[in-house]
DNA sequence: ACTACTATATCGTCCGTCGATATATCGTAG
DNA sequence: CTACGATATATCGACGGACGATATAGTAGT
């Protein structure tokens, strides 16, 4: 079993980009221009990642291990060279989980504070 | 009536400490010492706001209308001069809906990548 | 009077965002 | 076969917000 490993709350809150690049490589590998589309399409084009702040964040989750850089071309059939590929490790799972429960936190404020109507909040049952 | 409103979404994501400042301010008017201690006992003391984050904050957010300040003592019996109530403005309050949608959508899109687990999503209803 | 707490305010540093810019490859229509 | 738009990665500098440190002073209780 490893060292104690740090809690990952404290590394909340996640920037906006940040965590939507960690929300695209919860499902499967990607690389860089990959991210930058799917976080386009899953926000139905509200969030747009300019290239400064995505390969900017990619620098830093790897210097922070949050992903990992992977060597295996998960597409064999497409062979471009220049794509990078990166997954999460195991600790940016842990701190995306953790951010994805302190916005549901947040939520649970919200509501209690009368600033979501019922329905909206009907839609997560 | 009046001017075309500003589309809310156009200011979001909110920071952190600006929508947790909102959030204090939805139920009643307070004051700066008062909505750092709200955010705290709120937030279980995870957030606290320091005093350069806190009235940075307040002067911005004076600034671009999404607070005004209060001129009555909401509570006559406590008069202690040096307090400066504030309450949410009509755009803060639209401001702080469209946040608390925007992280709604974001628990929705946690939820498709099973990065949260059914019961953190039952308890929402 | 002393002390802890309340209350507001500013300053400088650090860090992330984001558009601009650069470079190069890929796929395809002409 | 070549020109073009899309794909793909990378760096830079300006800007703005977060936050701890610091300052100042009034309030309340002992």
């Amino acid at each position: 079993m490893g060292v104690a490993a740090k809690d990952p709350e404290s590394y909340l809150p996640l920037t906006e980009s940040v965590f939507h690049i960690l929300l695209a490589l919860t499902d499967k590998e990607r690389h860089g221009y990959g991210i930058m589309q799917e976080v386009k399409r899953r926000t139905k084009g509200k969030v747009k990642l300019g290239p400064g702040t995505l390969y900017g964040s990619i620098k830093r989750l790897l210097e922070g291990k949050w992903i990992e850089e992977s060597t295996e071309r998960p597409d064999p059939a497409i062979n471009d060279e220049r794509r990078r590929y990166y997954r999460l490790s195991e600790l940016g799972k842990r701190i995306a989980a953790a951010e994805a429960r302190r916005i549901v936190d947040l939520v649970h404020q919200a509501r209690e504070k009368k600033l979501l109507p019922d329905e909206a909040v009907g839609k997560l049952v």
